[in-house]
DNA sequence: CCTACCGATCGGTAGG
DNA sequence: CCTACCGATCGGTAGG
């Protein structure tokens, strides 16, 4: 990809984490990189292949972290942790790809959907393999554990919603913030 | 509100939470509703009152139901009970206009973005109200209010992303294991 | 990277 | 609720 390629890329990311990927037109990518509209079919095919690259290129990027952590044989506490702390930084280090990542995947053709979907899967059951550890190994307590996997996702995705790289909590807060919710609870 | 524009309104949402509501044309609601799109706007003003309608309707039923939680003088960890249970509920009896409420709220005319923000924020205080109950109480151990707030309601929010009606869990199974997530954690 | 332009589709209106 | 139609905008192409 040349450093055009990316350049627009990036600014496409941007009003697509903006206005959605199906308010932007063409012509709004062509704006922002101050260029007429047709110019940018020299260095793209067309409007989807922009969410196609930021929604996969984001898939890789997870499904890559949570390998990593599986192939380390720490027990399940810390792996989690790592997980946690893995999601955090790459939510928080692409935060406009990653809002069009969790927004408009819907939006790709149904092929590379159905794609998607199984990246997404196979990412979700790294999460519930650590789950299963931790039962096992009696750190954590017999929860349903798809159950428990999605909803330790859930509060992992959210952060795309408020997230503010200018706020006061860091990224590395923010996770040690959700490892400790998602391990210990509200409960005293 | 007619029954004729009730039935609309509910067509539409249901193709809003398919397609998106940018992706989604009159012509489509038009085509669902087994009339042609000028037909239409004798019964609306337009598309954008249908996405006004559903995400207001929605953020009015929040607000009351956690309104009615804090009216009501138990412990805070009953009310964290009954909060989390109305949430789930109301998602899952309108899953369709749940959709829509979270994800197409963006694209509200300003004003109206405006105003549907003060609501999900105050629907956000009531919340933090009772985390900050419960710490109080010492129920709760010491956390982040806002953040604690943020993060029950990332795992409330995210169900729209995967509850299928006809799947195993039912709207207060899936309630129940939210709560006893969100307040014991993962830890055995 | 541009000018010039395509057919398709958009939300919506006039008038009945 | 319909037919007929509006101007605007859409993603994209031809040709240079």
């Amino acid at each position: 990809m040349t450093e055009r390629k990316l350049a627009i890329l990036q600014i496409a990311q941007g009003l697509f984490m903006e206005k959605g990927y199906t308010a932007t037109s063409v012509r709004d990518i062509a704006k922002s990189a101050g260029v007429e509209p047709a110019s940018l079919y020299s260095h793209i095919n067309g409007k989807e292949e922009l969410l196609d690259r930021t929604c996969f290129e984001m898939a890789e990027k997870f499904l890559t972290g949570i390998e990593e952590v599986n192939d380390i044989y720490f027990d399940a506490a810390q792996k989690l942790k790592m997980a946690v702390d893995t999601h955090v930084n790459i939510l928080t280090n692409h935060i406009d790809a990653a809002v069009v990542f969790q927004r408009d995947w819907r939006h790709l053709n149904e092929v590379r959907r159905s794609e998607f979907i199984e990246l997404r899967n196979a990412y979700e059951d790294g999460f519930r393999v650590i789950v299963q550890n931790g039962i096992d190994e009696g750190l954590f307590s017999e929860v349903d554990v798809k159950f428990a996997a999605l909803t330790i996702l859930s509060s992992l995705n959210w952060i795309v919603e408020w997230y503010d790289p200018k706020g006061k909590l860091t990224a590395s807060e923010i996770a040690a913030n959700l490892f400790n919710f998602t391990f210990t609870g509200l409960k005293k």
